[in-house]
DNA sequence: AATAGTTATGCAAACGTTTTCATTTCGTAT
DNA sequence: ATACGAAATGAAAACGTTTGCATAACTATT
């Protein structure tokens, strides 16, 4: 078997007859030249095993064909739905994607935020607007077209896209009071370095609040961002302590948790108690009980973020962040209902 | 602010007083050059705020500092916890991960490896054996380093790494013929462009088979992927025909879609009916009733693949593909239970 | 102090494209 | 047929690195 893996533009260019410009050019601009030339350079590139060489096109300062993505993590059903929808939107447009996890590290996403700008890449995409000074800075002294996916957020820094968590904690909230509920309790992860969590919480407690609940300190759950965890400290909470008559959950992966805790000690959901989530992820539809939750519609999110992007790397660099609030919505399911008593 | 978007090695040369080949050098070859030149390149370096280019670098056909991973789907939480490991552990080792989905198109997938190629990824990581005879081809061709993560195959062209999934298949139905089961239905994804679930549910059948168990077409229920509709198809089953003692599914997904049928039917698992899955997916075991299946070790594949990549990409090309199984185990849980009539 | 052997650095030629500018070719109006 | 403008193509310089080779600066040996 023949090894080429060094055949290039000009070997290309040889054995069709023509220059190399011509062959590059039916490349990038297809139109400046004649068909029956382009035929004789398909031809070509199909005998000679010829693929293109990216590298050297970036290395012109004009296109890499590429755009970072950097995410908390991937092991995660909670991002995956958003990062398909983006990854298949941006491909539509030929650009191939780069992806780099930072396990929720700031300091980690300032490298790997260098790393991909190695990598010449045209835009990239974030997750959340808490990013620290330096990412923020390098970003602006290079003027990277930037995209953040998943919250809106009115002052942002960069472009952004997504729901208002404030507003998704909000609407949860008044539903659960709108159903009757008065003994509550909330479940959220650490939201010290999460600003999506944090501003959940502050919607759902704003809310309580002016509807003059509080809540007691051991009905405010602090569990970790997974079932295992939130289903071990709800068991917690369900010996040692009083019985709510709802818990609002910081996300559908906690309230799933709780669900199973309850449902573990003989509890009925929702008969002795209702439980809600945020997000909408993909099993939450199917669960049983299937779980009233916020949809933060995290297809759309991507594909729109994707389209901002391509707006930013092919437009003015120097215009204003573009901000698309994409409205949230509770899909109230089985897993809530009516205070009778 | 200033925008320096264009600072070179040449300039950072300038800086520090030496010239572009020693900042070069101090990139690649540390060691190459004296600890207080480094020092001083460094510091220009700083201060000019220089990126270097890894585009210039690829160009020259040594390193690009990226592999490629081109995965069936990112929004389903299948390959999540393989793709996670996976990634971390080549980050480790100073690659950037280009990753493309085919939506489990084998034809998209061969256009997808030649973009990647176009990039110039040093290695390239897939998902599985169903690969068309154009995508091996031009593995072949280029002699790209390759490995196949997910499941072992005694003669693939290609290295690989993973679970033997005919393993999986035989493992699962012997311990529901352990358990005492005779009346057994089986649930799978269509097997066509499938091999991990043909596998699978060879596996099976031929076990069963060898214990004189046959299924008969009622009890051979084929699903999508998909929680809902495993839970649709179920419940078609449990409304039309008769109930058999235990049901296997293909994985995780399917077996819990059944669950929620039979909940939603008023049928107790594993009281009235046992429910198998196959890969252990993180939330099976902590759902109501935790699933038993059969665990694939999707991390130990993700770190071993980056590394057999690495060996390939570092080592000797022309060497044999490298095979290693990763075993597979049953994990009982709370949804089978011996038959005890 | 002279010499050989090391080590650190610089010079300049690649690497594979893209693009500007100049040139050729072609079609059309005279 | 001739001249003109438009369209297609080619020649060559750039893009930002890396690296083989040559040279310069040290170290150690006599």
């Amino acid at each position: 078997m023949k090894k080429n893996t060094n055949v290039d533009i000009i070997d290309v260019a040889i054995k069709a007859g023509v220059s190399p410009a011509t062959v590059s050019r039916s490349f990038n601009h297809p139109n400046k030249v004649l068909k029956s030339t382009r035929k004789k350079i398909e031809k070509a590139i199909f005998q000679t095993g010829y693929i293109r060489n990216r590298a050297a096109q970036a290395i012109q300062g004009k296109r890499s064909g590429t755009v970072g993505l950097i995410v908390p993590t991937l092991d995660n059903a909670i991002f995956s739905n958003l990062i398909q929808a983006f990854s298949v939107e941006m491909r539509k447009h030929g650009f191939t994607m780069l992806v780099a996890t930072n396990g929720y590290d700031l300091n980690d996403e300032y490298k790997l935020l260098r790393s991909l700008l190695e990598h010449r890449v045209e835009g990239v995409a974030l997750i959340g607007h808490d990013h620290s000074e330096e990412t923020y800075n390098l970003l602006d002294i290079r003027n990277v077209p930037v995209v953040s996916m998943w919250n809106y957020k009115e002052k942002s820094k960069i472009s952004c896209i997504g729901g208002e968590n404030k507003e998704a904690g909000i609407e949860i909230a008044k539903h659960i009071i709108g159903l009757g509920h008065k003994k509550i309790a909330i479940a959220f992860p650490n939201v010290k370095e999460n600003d999506r969590a944090r501003d959940r919480q502050i919607g759902v407690i704003e809310y309580l609040n002016s509807k003059n609940i509080s809540i007691p300190e051991y009905w405010n759950i602090k569990t970790e961002y997974s079932v295992n965890d939130a289903r071990n400290c709800a068991e917690e909470l369900f010996k040692n302590h009083p019985l709510p008559t709802a818990i609002i959950a910081g996300n559908d992966v906690i309230a799933k948790g709780i669900i199973y805790a309850a449902q573990a000690n003989g509890l009925n959901v929702p008969g002795d108690i209702s439980i809600t989530g945020i997000g909408d992820f993909s099993s939450s539809e199917s669960s049983f009980p299937s779980i009233t939750t916020v949809r933060m519609r995290p297809n759309k999110v991507g594909v729109k973020a994707a389209n901002v992007l391509l707006e930013r790397i092919n437009g003015d660099r120097e215009a204003e962040p573009i901000r698309i609030k994409v409205s949230v919505e509770v899909k109230a399911r089985e897993s809530t209902k009516l205070i009778t008593n």
